[in-house]
DNA sequence: AGTGTTTATCGTCAGGCAGACGACTATGAT
DNA sequence: ATCATAGTCGTCTGCCTGACGATAAACACT
């Protein structure tokens, strides 16, 4: 097999981004209205391409923090504050993916805590938050009427494959965490997993479970009431990545 | 983001697999040698440039085909015999990771049971089946005392992700069966999971668990002595693909 | 033919964990 | 004061697993 330069086909290499969150009880996507042909004015995930000196995920950790100003956490340094989970998710490389050209995508999966505003270089109104069931319908409108789905290219397919393995890892990892402020409490960990599952759960067994698996929860001494009824126990992430045994999604 | 063919750098995209098997107890990997430089007289892991009108899955399923001569499974037809399970791994694209040039390459991981002898384009002393450990080691010798490892390029830390990727996912799939022949034993395919974990494992809680489950395993009826003792029933594999609850890897 | 070895298969028992759910606590709202 | 809301602690029951005893059916010897 040889490594002739000029034997081998030039590719154009792109890293897209599905971000996700959780806002108003429901798993929300990260999307970006194109600017420009094709798919010229349709939603699509936030992405760019891979520059010439740029490893994979820097070239994501750059898109995520031009589109979210998020910056991601490096998984060397895991009690780092402030940033989002960032991982690679897989590569989408059909030949006719993109109509004008052979482009590779590498998608990556963010997984954010609930942001203040969108920003895509400055202008709000070309990103948006938007529920993952809207941008998965055939045809999905946004609350103000306006389409927001199908998304463009393959980025449907890309955005469910992000889903499904959010919603499977938070089973067996601390990851649900990352959707979390520093400080979080056992029922606003709960609501994480009851919009990314879209299930209820039930809090007395949530409760038992996850500050029964030790690492899983560290507390920090205070309270807030700032999801109203009794104060509730302050918890911070603990060092532990792994879940074992693992946090059940029921079934149906 | 313009998409001006000329505003980004070209990529070359190469398929590279991670085949794995079971011969005698040891979870193998194939290896071939490469035939010029950089690298040239090193093992590395099968691969190849993905052609201009290829999918990345159809680049792997031909490697695949024309290192080992297996036909890739469609997971579209599950029922289906003498093909080898594929999926996609993970993408490596460091800058440096190749010296000439720009390469991405996409990581594929292929699962099989044992095969007669390999081959790699028919030259056999230029492919062949390692135990993982060898392959891993920062410095290893196989049993003719012939150098296998390091291998070139990234592909220790290739191999090491196909090999974890394979070791979680028998957790809680039936993908055990892939490295099994098309009917098998209970005792058979406690001995692929004896040697994905490098554990050992009670033969009675495991014929609990794997009989026990259902849609994992449908008996056919026959029975065999081939692996000497008591004749054991004959099963191939179900219709299931995930095993709820999952079978527990042991600690340590 | 008998004995030992090997592998397969069935059973038993105790501990751990999850689902269902009762009870109590501490806030803010009316 | 009363109610609604959310949090936290317990109890009970059933399922699953790990540890391990016992039996079964083949082959290799002697």
């Amino acid at each position: 097999m040889p490594y002739d330069p000029s034997a081998f086909p030039a590719f154009a290499v792109t890293v897209d981004l599905v971000v996700l969150t959780v806002r108003r009880h429901a798993l929300c996507a990260l999307a970006v209205r194109r600017g420009e042909p094709p798919f010229q004015g349709r939603w699509a995930l936030p992405g760019g391409f891979v520059r010439a000196d740029e490893d994979l995920a820097q070239a994501a950790a750059r898109e995520l923090a031009e589109e979210t100003g998020l910056r991601a956490h490096d998984p060397a340094v895991p009690a780092q504050d402030n940033g989002a989970h960032l991982e690679q998710l897989a590569t989408y490389g059909d030949p006719k993916r993109d109509p004008r050209m052979r482009v590779v995508s590498v998608a990556h999966l963010a997984l954010a805590p609930d942001l203040p505003a969108p920003r895509a270089g400055g202008d709000a109104s070309n990103a948006r938050w938007a529920p993952v069931e809207e941008l998965l319908q055939p045809s999905g409108y946004g609350r103000d009427g306006e389409p927001v789905a199908p998304l463009a290219f393959d980025h449907a397919q890309i955005l469910s494959d992000g889903v499904e393995r959010a919603r499977s890892k938070i089973e067996y990892s601390s990851l649900a965490t990352a959707f979390c402020p520093t400080e979080f409490t056992v029922g606003e960990l709960r609501r994480v997993y009851e919009a990314v599952w879209a299930v209820a759960l039930d809090p007395r067994n949530f409760h038992r479970k996850v500050t029964g698996t030790p690492g899983f929860l560290v507390p920090t001494g205070g309270t807030t009431t700032r999801q109203g009824g009794r104060p509730a126990q302050l918890f911070r992430a603990g060092g532990a990545t792994l879940l074992n045994p693992p946090m059940l999604r029921p079934e149906v």
